[in-house]
DNA sequence: AATAAACTATTAACTAATTAATAGTTAGGG
DNA sequence: CCCTAACTATTAATTAGTTAATAGTTTATT
């Protein structure tokens, strides 16, 4: 076997999903446009780059189009939140045994967090537990 | 520019950090050995499949190795804990606005976590406000 | 010192992803 | 109805990663 398809979305095709995900179906026009303002470094695509890696997203069964007039409207098939739970899922299962607990652990433990954050999450947690009772 | 390397460890690479992490210095025999062991499915590496990837390692300054007779004996040169960071940091730029406690509180408001490690949370809690007074 | 066993180096085939040029198609304005 | 602008399809070059066969080297044993 080859190298297989990579586990989750790539960097370029992460971006593209953002678009998608906040702005809404969209052109390959528009996402080339978009794509290009949000680029420091003057770093800009074609507009045929983009459409391969929508062909690509597609393939993935990550976007779906729809005609309209003589342009491909694309849209997100899978939504931020999912994508979101399986790079957790994995991040769990690869450093954390499985365990969220023993991530937000590490997290609180770390540096980043400020006195502010800590209430907020003692909030939650009570919250939590009530309705866990 | 054409596919660029994957900003992580590939599933792969990953396996055999993993070897390296727990159980210290390997040949490319253990290695593989190890890697067949562990292999559910009876998916064995060939041991020539084992080297081309540590050579990769290598070359990606993830690993090191010393000769010993004339076996290579490899070592990691990057730590579990400083890939575990890079990661979180990735996943929290990508999907949390570069927020520690957003991720937090995602995790202790998930569905996993059950009564007794929301304690424990909670004591990690008040440890950490007390060090930070 | 010869030989076999154990190891490394070289090479190669294949797929995924990145990037984009060029060719082909379609639809709307004159 | 024809032409051009706007769009899509095809094709291709390049690198990373996966997998491993084969060729070459070294070392230990007889």
């Amino acid at each position: 076997m080859a190298r297989p398809k990579s586990e989750f979305l790539t960097e370029n095709e992460r971006k593209i999903m953002e678009l998608l995900w906040h702005q809404g179906p969209l052109s390959i026009k528009d996402i080339t446009q978009l794509l290009n303002e949000k680029n420091t470094e003057g770093k800009t695509n074609a507009y045929t780059t983009v459409l391969t890696m929508c062909r690509i997203l597609t393939k993935k069964d990550y976007v779906t189009y729809d005609k309209k007039g003589r342009a491909f409207i694309y849209k997100a098939l899978v939504s931020e939140t999912e994508v979101k739970k399986t790079v957790i899922k994995s991040l769990l299962q690869h450093f954390f045994a499985g365990s969220s607990a023993s991530l937000a652990q590490h997290l609180i433990t770390s540096d980043e967090i400020n006195i502010d954050d800590l209430d907020d999450l003692q909030k939650q947690i009570d919250l939590k537990r009530k309705s866990q009772k």
